[in-house]
DNA sequence: ATAATAGTTGACTATTTTACTTGGTTACGT
DNA sequence: ACGTAACCAAGTAAAATAGTCAACTATTAT
């Protein structure tokens, strides 16, 4: 499981269409102008979020994009699954002079814990993240009281923590 | 909370220094030879480590590096942290005109599951990699069996031992 | 003291990924 | 018919990743 740019990105996008579309579909100019994300950079990953059927396209006047379900259908791991490109992890994927060997022990413990990654990551959905951290913000507050801190203070270095 | 191949990359290093350097130091070129990392890259990777105060270097022959502390000390968001650079992942650092504004209203989603992903992983402990992977299966004890073997039959550290 | 070991540092290169650009075509609604 | 917006296919600039090379310093063993 891969965390990059391109996956929030994706995730960014994902969640401005479930605050949107509700009513209508949401053209990629618009997400775009919101997300402060180049439309063109937009059509390449919405490519793969339709090909993954997770958004819907509405061609001519009036169109845009939908979610294919609801938005506690769509987990954040599938999203992020769908733009990424896959990769071999392992770099010996199952070789056989690395069966039970001492050289892919560490592989095994990072594939567990990738594992467990996507685990967590699928079990949060879009509705979550809207429903429930909109809410309460405990969890930001409570966890890394630092986040808000910063946010209030210094915004320019919330990156430090990101 | 970035999870790239550079973060895998000082994940598993550390992984592995934890499994062997146990009663001596490790050096980079063990770890290179076995994870198939260039020796290079790990230097860069473990400067970061040093200065993040998460390994020591003995230099000198028999030297290497250990752990600054014990595995279950060292939790997984702390070494991704350490080798990855910061980046901003907001785009709109606290403007005027973002603050409690909806454009903004995705990004604050974003930064929530962040931190939460970011919490996660820093409940996980390299000890919690090794031990709990581990019991399950047993390895422990045929991990150490294969390391002392190994350690034997590396000329290179033959003298350590004797 | 000297040589060997191994960390430390910096600059440099190649590859890949990211993010964006340009310029179209197709489908759909008015 | 016309405008809209999805769809598609190149190509490109910037960044991150991954690795190389070379010199240097501290430590240990002989």
């Amino acid at each position: 499981m891969r965390l990059t740019t391109k996956g929030r990105y994706a995730v960014t996008a994902m969640l401005d269409l479930a605050l949107h579309s509700k009513i209508n579909p949401v053209t990629l100019t618009d997400i775009a102008a919101r997300q402060t994300i180049s439309l063109s950079y937009l059509e390449q990953l919405f490519a793969r979020l339709r090909r993954a059927n997770m958004v819907k396209g509405v061609r001519g006047p009036g169109g845009g994009y939908t979610l294919s379900s609801d938005a506690n259908n769509i987990n954040i791991a599938d999203i992020i699954a769908a733009v990424d490109e896959p990769i071999d992890a392992t770099k010996c994927g199952g070789e056989a002079n690395c069966q039970n060997e001492k050289a892919c022990l560490t592989h095994d413990l990072w594939m567990g814990l990738s594992a467990q990654i996507r685990q967590y990551l699928k079990s949060i959905t879009l509705g979550d993240l809207i429903e429930k951290q909109l809410a309460q913000e405990s969890i930001i507050s409570k966890g890394e009281e630092i986040i808000s801190i910063v946010e209030i203070h210094k915004p320019s270095e919330l990156h430090s923590i990101l």
